[in-house]
DNA sequence: TACGTAAGTTCACGTTTTGTGAACTATGGA
DNA sequence: TCCATAGTTCACAAAACGTGAACTTACGTA
């Protein structure tokens, strides 16, 4: 297994931001690990669409996330955890990702989502 | 040749619009249309890179936009009048609009591409 | 009317990216 | 030592992208 990237600050740019985040599962991802208080691994997102998402995509979205810069992925035993870096990328890209989350989120409202946001909240 | 298609304002998504703009090239065109007081063609464009960008590239950018729902087009004689949607967009999505060109541009200024965006600006 | 030209579009096709099942690699118990 | 669990890697099919070449449309100009 390789070792995990993760890209420098000065390596983060807009364009992978929002390449990383125009993917309604990804944003929902870290918007999740945002909210949470710890960190979160992988395997809790199995269920956050409608259809399951397989093993193997959600670990190709959480690279995505990972090299985009958007978080940081320790291993801990035989699980991954992840927690956001929104506060260096804030600092260096200000509104810029509060208002993509803040976008996404108020479109899941709007939605029919009402439940399933919901859902994703307690989970 | 086929009909422009706009989406109406309710089918514009987030992703979409993240999608469209995540392309750098595309990001430049909506902040020159944005920035310009009048209608701008597509030729306009051409050079709007360090590389010359072939008609045919440009031509899907457009389209891309325009079925994002950023821009509206209009046909004029043999040219396309583009013209940004900033305003609806904004009106429904809030800050992100202006999130993104802004950080765009400041990571335009952060590098070297100083020279390049005031090139770009003077055009 | 018939040409010529300029602005975009469409088509075809090679390249790249994405999604996913299957096989694999840790790690942590019993 | 064996098993289960978490995640990764591989291979390959499907989708998206970039671009040259051919095409369409509109506008002169003769």
């Amino acid at each position: 297994m390789r070792p995990l990237y993760h890209p420098s600050l000065d390596d983060i740019s807009v364009e992978g931001i929002l390449h990383a985040l125009s993917d309604p599962v990804r944003a929902h991802i870290l918007a999740k690990i945002l909210r949470a208080d710890g960190a979160q691994t992988c395997s809790a997102f199995l269920g956050i669409s409608d259809r399951p998402i397989p093993k193997s995509t959600l670990s190709q979205h959480f690279k995505a996330l990972r090299e985009a810069g958007l978080i940081r992925s320790e291993r801990k035993g035989v699980e991954l955890h992840n927690t956001s870096r929104c506060q260096e990328i804030s600092a260096r890209f200000g509104p810029l990702l509060n208002a993509v989350l803040q976008a996404h989120l108020a479109q899941d409202q709007r939605r029919g989502g009402a439940q399933k946001a919901r859902r994703i909240k307690r989970t």
